[in-house]
DNA sequence: ACTTAAATGAAAAAGCTTCTCATTCTTATT
DNA sequence: AATAAGAATGAGAAGCTTTTTCATTTAAGT
């Protein structure tokens, strides 16, 4: 039921937004960049401009169904928005981005927040490395 | 004592080298763009161009003199290595900034690298949340 | 000073992302 | 269903930041 999401984001119902919606939430990865859903697109046999793959990302962004991540890897990462809380840790050489969620971090961000004399509202933690597969390479 | 550091850092001493340190050390600023420090130079009577800014900042990044971090605006911003690792907790309300640094965190992040196979190379923590000062306001 | 390898500047090129504008499509209304 | 009005799209141009190229200049050791 993409249509409805696309609605109640007060978004027009359209070929490139739905097909968009449906390789964000059926792809086995999570993160995409432009280029990547474009990509995918093309191989379902949609053909989407680049252009309009940017725009739907971003408004998509704005009504708060994706997440845009800025890593370190020079462009944007979306991510499909599932209410679960975890942090990444993003390869460096090859742009492979994982995800963990440690409980003692979560709690520890909040202690130190509060001697901090802080409301802890959010927060982001990105861990920098190289991969497995590209520690090989080198 | 910046021709020390380039020396240290492999780097041969240049004017351009110099001058850019130079900035990074003497300005208020804590953060600049490639662009800042171009401008800054131009201020300063230093006719440097912005590729040589560039490669410069590079330069020091690898060698471990400055820190290049990737914010959402779109571009990279620089920070001068100031030797004492730190993580932030920002306050959404007035943009406050404090500093703050956990050992046991340090050391989850190691271990979270560890097990999902990357050698992690750098990290990035921020806590965002209402200062004490903001919370009275409300 | 001299030599050699490295650094620089200017301009071109390379990525990623946004903008423009003519055309097409959605939606609400007959 | 047909229509009208406005929004969305596609293709390419343009915009930005950053990197690369290459001829020229400069630093550092002999």
């Amino acid at each position: 039921m993409e249509s409805k999401d696309l609605r109640n984001a007060g978004l027009k119902v359209t070929l490139p937004r739905v097909k968009i919606l449906e390789i964000l939430e059926t792809s086995k990865a999570r993160h995409f960049s432009a280029e990547d859903v474009y990509k995918l697109l093309l191989e379902s046999g949609e053909e989407i401009g680049l252009a309009t793959v940017y725009r739907v990302l971003t408004q998509f962004e704005a009504a708060g169904l994706v997440t845009r991540h800025h890593f370190d890897t020079g462009h944007s990462v979306f991510e499909m928005n599932l209410g679960n809380h975890h942090d990444h840790i993003v390869c460096v050489k090859c742009g492979r981005v994982d995800e963990f969620f440690d409980e003692t971090i979560e709690k520890l961000q909040h202690d130190i927040s509060e001697k901090a004399g802080y409301k802890m509202t959010d927060h982001c933690l990105y861990i920098y490395g190289v991969c497995e597969e590209c520690q090989k390479l080198e």
